[in-house]
DNA sequence: ATTGCCAGATTGTCTGACAAGCCATAACAT
DNA sequence: ATGTTATGGCTTGTCAGACAATCTGGCAAT
């Protein structure tokens, strides 16, 4: 009768932990920054301290929390520099990941995928921010499966994640987003015509229009500066870059 | 007298657990597939059970090990697919990173590499395997510190231990080493005369040919077939692809 | 040989405990 | 008043022991 097969399963207690934990980072409840006890977090989420401890851990692993020895977790913040970084490598996959994509995926996905973006494009237009962010979200993992690099999407999965510590994405800023859509129809449109090269370009230029807009509010009111130093000025940063030499307008591959 | 390693501090007791594990895992003490029992590892170690866990909970987020849930932890192994993946995300960090140190990093730097590069191909020529795979390590630290994207250096530290997963390294082959070596000698010298793009070029085909080689013998003698398989057939793998269609020589950017 | 079942082993989770290390505050000296 | 040093409270790091849920492998029965 019961056709339920594991639905709702109670998979590992500790999982749901992460997951509740995961959940409230990205979307903001939990402020990048922020503190986390072991023993709120306990009462919080009706568990014991192991499973919590365990939980951390692995979300320490996803970078999604600093956990400082005998200081505790906190939520992770972003610097500039790391913000920069993570911009760059998110540019150089998900331009990839556009690609490959548009080489390999089928039909019936390209398909798909042009149904998203039109409810993206939709719920853009009406405002609907919880609308946007779910087509957001559905678009992505369309492009990853089909891109035929788990790996890839994984990586590129938890670069999306801690994108979102900065509270600023680019789909967010109001002046930004219909920039962003018309952006996001021109990649359908290359993929449509299977055009790899054109794909992976209006990609990379997408990541880079995004970074401009995000950092941009970064530096007029930083969101969150580093991991709230710990008195020391400079953290043990050991022997280090004469950094920036020789640089270019910017131009990486 | 006895110089205690510990000298710094003793960080935190699992820190050196998971140190501990990572080590005997990317140098084939434990080998892909083994299974991990928590009661010997905390005998072996000499640590309580939590301290294990929350190491083992990490080295799951960093994909060294599988657990699934109620049967326990072991090495992780590496399919055909999986291991292509790897590759060619290798390839576009990889030559990102050159492409970057050629662009940032100081002459120190490239002194530092060059350097390095000489002590690596005497190493080789002399068939020191413990000369070669330090100097190797090294080759990659000065390259990834000096490609001013602490992002990208992490998370191709974190692909490489993964590739030590497929006991066949490159530079391991014996017939593959002196090629190996010209390759990076190559790299070196358009470092060397500031060429990035040929520096990425030149890297870019090092890790096709690399993946060419050590997955040459991974066809060979599978050395170590996926997870191995529990029970089922095929595990519940959710809605999933047509794939490779429209595949063409494979040449992703 | 296949199926079903049982015992042993292993993991998932909890409780309680204690030492070690941080932090803020208060007391103190300059 | 300012800087410095004690002090106590709180939190984390780690351990030991316990128990239920679940998996594994082998034995019995068909």
């Amino acid at each position: 009768m019961v056709v339920s097969l594991t639905l709702v399963k109670p998979q590992t207690l500790r999982s749901r932990v992460e997951d509740k934990l995961r959940q409230a980072i990205v979307s903001g409840q939990l402020k990048a920054g922020e503190k986390l006890i072991e023993r709120e977090l306990c009462e919080m989420l009706g568990v014991s301290r192991p499973s919590v401890r365990e939980a951390l851990r692995r979300l320490e692993a996803e970078k999604l929390i600093v956990i400082v020895p005998h200081r505790g977790p906190e939520v992770a913040a972003i610097t500039l520099q790391e913000a920069r970084d993570l911009y760059a490598l998110r540019r150089l996959l998900e331009s990839f990941a556009a690609h490959e994509f548009t080489r390999l995926a089928s039909d019936e996905q390209v398909k798909q995928l042009a149904k998203t973006v039109r409810r993206l494009r939709e719920s853009g237009q009406k405002k609907l921010t919880a609308g946007v962010l779910e087509a957001k979200a559905e678009f992505y993992r369309i492009l990853l499966e089909g891109s035929g690099n788990a790996l890839v999407s994984e990586i590129l999965g938890g670069l999306l994640a801690r994108v979102s510590l900065l509270r600023a994405t680019s789909l967010m800023l109001p002046d930004r987003l219909p920039r962003s859509l018309d952006e996001i129809d021109a990649l359908l449109a290359c993929i449509q015509r299977r055009d790899a090269r054109g794909a992976q370009k209006v990609s990379r230029q997408h990541v880079l229009n995004a970074e401009r807009a995000a950092l941009g509010v970064f530096k007029q009111a930083g969101p969150a500066r580093a991991v709230p130093s710990p008195t020391i000025p400079h953290p043990p940063e050991p022997s280090h870059e004469p950094r920036r030499i020789r640089q270019r307008p910017e131009n990486p591959p």
